[in-house]
RNA sequence: GGAGGGCUCGCCUAGUGGCCGAUGGCGCCGGUCUUGAAAACCGGUAAGGGGAAACUCUUCGUGGGUUCGAAUCCCACGCCCUCCGCCA
């Protein structure tokens, strides 16, 4: 939800970023057309309110003869104000309505246009050189690290097993996310999977994205596409303490997503899956200190693609490409060999005050005034990640190199090779 | 799944129809005292909306209802907790 002061002081600032995104100016107009009418209805149902409650307070001193008159004009004023506070109601609903439909106001410095329209800010990293590049999937049976087969049919269409090195992988690339994260005084969290409505559509993922989401109908629940949707809400409804600067987590979760809509879009290997894995940071901040709190989110992401060693460039997203809650957002992309292109891997937005204030996040601020907060996330790693290494790490042999700083991560393996034996074999063995 | 208890201001709590936007404590802020701090004492301290301001309205889990008037009475729902059952 966009800042209504803001918008009555400045509505063509909001014009203008709604013209960025490429969308219709006219939820704007709505929006003040909305704000205006609640304001009056507010007014007159406050008046005829107050002189209810002031002739109320005279009915017990009043004498026996005053109070019939008394009566009478209280009663009648009750009706008013029953008719005035059902106007007031309506007004503030539709008010609500036009607000939700209203996105964040775009960051200055976002580039114009669609979804190509993206800005590349730097590309790092050496594109290796690699003949005849298998795929991720390819490699990853050859190392029985992904089953998309049998992902298929125990529960359907994109899903996966990731087992031996590949279960190792996820499970030491996460992990190595989470010690970093750590390291730079992130909270590490582990949160719910599944949350209520209001969490949900709190976080604003019940608008456009309604049909990417798992609903659990008997128990009135939904299954969260990012842990940014528990993170966000975790501190719903507070007064939060940011005297010592951004409040900072990252959450580990198993992600889920429909992808309704995306069929024969990246349909092989994992790429585009039901359910993946990821651990995601979230700062909550002063809205003052975002921009700066932005960059650090993406120094953490490039940090982490540093470590992994794969080539990958930073795009600045334009902003037709901009969810409704972010205001500005940067995506890494990583180098896939056999597509010969980028892919993103991670996706930092700046939401500023937007979601926060649907959420009711507050921090005093120098005044000890409630002030609403910002919030940010990106990614710091994903079940996506394990795409570009393998792929970038293939060797001719069909093996896969560790990139030094994940080896202790993945039981010090510097390399990753098939099984020697069959896992079937190898249990039957130890048996006896 | 069954039974019971609860939901009031940052936290804890008092309050069973008008004197209640609401008691007290903790915390926090300011002051007195002190070289400084602590203690003690005094004062202040919910949020949100409208208004240039005076001021005013809303909010005691949520939504309805009764009443001139509801934190307080009635109905429905939500959430949390405890116990029993079942169970990874």
């Amino acid at each position: 939800m966009i800042d209504l002061r803001l918008l009555r002081e400045d509505p063509d600032r909001f014009r203008a970023s709604q013209r960025l995104r490429g969308e219709s100016t006219e939820v704007v107009d709505e929006l003040l057309r909305a704000d205006e009418a609640r304001r009056s209805a507010t007014q007159r149902s406050e008046a005829i309110r107050a002189e209810q409650k002031s002739l109320s307070k005279q009915v017990p001193k009043a004498s026996a003869d005053e109070r019939p008159t008394l009566l009478a004009r209280t009663k009648e004023l009750a009706a008013e104000v029953k008719e005035t506070e059902a106007a007031t109601k309506a007004a503030d609903e539709a008010l609500r309505q036009a607000h939700l439909a209203v996105p964040n106001l775009v960051q200055d410095g976002v580039p114009p246009g669609g979804e190509d329209d993206f800005v590349v800010l730097r590309e790092v990293g050496d594109v290796p050189v690699i003949d005849n590049p298998k795929d991720h999937l390819e490699i990853g049976e050859a190392l029985r690290a992904i089953d998309t087969e049998r992902g298929a049919k125990v529960s359907g269409s994109r899903f996966y097993f990731l087992t031996g090195v590949g279960a190792l992988l996820q499970l030491g690339l996460l992990q190595m996310a989470i010690a970093q994260a750590v390291e730079h005084g992130f909270t590490p969290s582990i949160t719910p999977s599944l949350v209520k409505p209001e969490s949900m559509e709190g976080t604003g993922f019940l608008g456009a994205h309604a049909s990417e989401i798992y609903r659990l109908e008997a128990d009135d629940l939904y299954l969260v596409g990012t842990s940014e949707v528990p993170l966000a809400a975790y501190h719903s409804n507070e007064i939060i303490d940011l005297e010592g600067g951004p409040e900072r987590f990252a959450g580990w979760s198993s992600c889920y997503r429909r992808e309704a809509g995306s069929y024969g879009k990246d349909v092989r290997g994992i790429l585009r899956v039901h359910q993946f894995d990821k651990v995601e940071m979230f700062s909550f901040c002063r809205p003052e200190e975002a921009a700066d709190e932005h960059l650090r989110l993406l120094a953490m992401e490039e940090e982490m693609l540093a470590k992994v060693e794969i080539p990958y460039r930073v795009i600045d997203v334009a902003g037709g490409d901009l969810g409704s809650s972010a205001s500005r957002k940067f995506d890494c992309e990583a180098w896939v060999p056999s597509q010969g292109r980028y892919r993103e891997v991670t996706s930092t937005s700046n939401c500023t005050t937007f979601q926060a204030r649907r959420l009711n996040i507050r921090y005093r601020d120098a005044d000890g005034k409630p002030q609403t907060a910002a919030t940010l996330n990106g990614t710091l790693a994903t079940t996506r990640w394990l795409i570009p290494i393998l792929e970038n790490h293939q060797q001719p042999d069909g093996s896969v190199r560790v990139p030094k700083a994940l080896q202790p991560y993945v039981g010090g393996r510097d390399i990753l090779e098939p099984p020697s034996n069959h896992p079937a074999a190898a249990q039957r063995s130890t048996k006896g």
